[in-house]
DNA sequence: ATCACTGCAGCTGCTTAGAT
DNA sequence: ATCTAAGCAGCTGCAGTGAT
């Protein structure tokens, strides 16, 4: 691990890692639960095959705007660099914002995993690492005092193992979003189909018994007048529509100059109403496709012989 | 023509999750 | 402590399908 606090050891290294094709980083913020944040350190992982943090380089930018200034332009801003975060929404608030090209987010990517083939109770990088590697990781310094200087041995080591953890997981999620992304060309459609099928039928049985006892708890909570248990909350919400007759929103509009320009939906039943008066207004046709799966009822196996290709 | 059903979309109000 | 995005529950409403 390679801890730097000189500008110009920091500025050459920068200069350096504008080679690289892929960066795993991470962030430390000072006063984070303040009006005014400041980042305190940058870590920067390039190798992932380094699964213990040697390589790892923690930049110590606290007060330091300039070298954050210059690592956003060389780093950030750069197309060709990988950055690779978990929950870059929160980094990229220090590091560069919306102006930051190719950033790779390790949550987005953990997210967009069906749930079924990835049970998670929640995202964090702490949770991904256990259920993807089967290891315990220590997350205690994550709140701890990234503002003071000098920083703990242990700050700077959990420091350093942040963007290690963060490569490991990104590495399996590849793994398995070429598991959930497959060629639609090559998918075995007839077991693909038969699992399918499976799956629809117990999601009736299931989904039936779901709503019968989600009516019949709520009809005995409300009854017995209770609101919580152990492990279950009612609660009541109620909600106002406002609606006006449409001839008296046209009066009103007309009366006082109001200038309601935007499209109103002609539904099947009022283009009825209009009839011969359609041909006076300027309609805005839009078309969309949507593509509806329905399993067939095929009755028994002579029926299916008869069925033409 | 009518009906039930399904899928899709949007809204309100509320809650949760993730970062440090 | 703070922010933000997203999700959920519960609801309304429309369009398309297929049966009658």
């Amino acid at each position: 691990m390679l801890y730097l606090r000189n500008a110009s050891e920091i500025n050459a290294l920068i200069a350096q890692y504008t080679h690289k094709k892929t960066l795993w980083v991470d962030t430390e913020i000072a006063d984070f639960n303040t009006q005014n944040p400041r980042l305190s350190l940058i870590q920067v992982l390039g190798d992932p095959s380094d699964t213990i943090g040697r390589t790892v380089v923690i930049l110590d930018v606290i007060e330091q705007p300039e070298i954050v200034e210059n690592f956003i332009e060389s780093i950030m801003n750069n197309p060709t660099i990988e950055k690779v975060f978990h929950q870059a929404s929160y980094d990229l608030k220090f590091l560069g914002k919306n102006q930051a090209q190719n950033v790779t987010c390790t949550l987005e990517m953990a997210k967009s995993i069906p749930h079924y083939l990835l049970p998670l109770p929640n995202f964090s990088l702490k949770t991904l690492v256990e259920v993807l590697y089967q290891i315990n990781i220590d997350k205690t310094e994550q709140t701890s005092d990234w503002g003071q200087r000098p920083l703990s041995d242990i700050q700077l080591n959990y420091a350093k193992m942040d963007p290690v953890y963060l490569a490991m997981v990104h590495h399996k999620l590849l793994q398995l979003q070429a598991v959930v992304y497959p060629n639609p060309e090559t998918e075995d459609l007839t077991s693909l189909a038969a699992r399918y099928l499976q799956l629809k039928q117990q999601l009736k049985l299931l989904s039936s018994e779901v709503e019968h006892i989600e009516t019949r708890l709520k009809a005995a909570m409300q009854t017995q007048k209770i609101s919580e248990t152990d492990y279950l909350k009612l609660s009541r919400s109620q909600r106002q529509t406002t609606k006006v007759e449409f001839s008296q929103l046209a009066t009103v509009a007309q009366q006082h100059r109001l200038s309601l320009n935007f499209p109103v939906t002609l539904t099947q039943k009022l283009q009825k109403e209009l009839k011969e008066f359609m041909t006076e207004l300027s309609l805005q046709v839009e078309t969309t496709t949507s593509w509806r799966l329905s399993a067939k009822q095929v009755e028994n196996i002579d029926n299916q012989d008869e069925l033409d290709f």
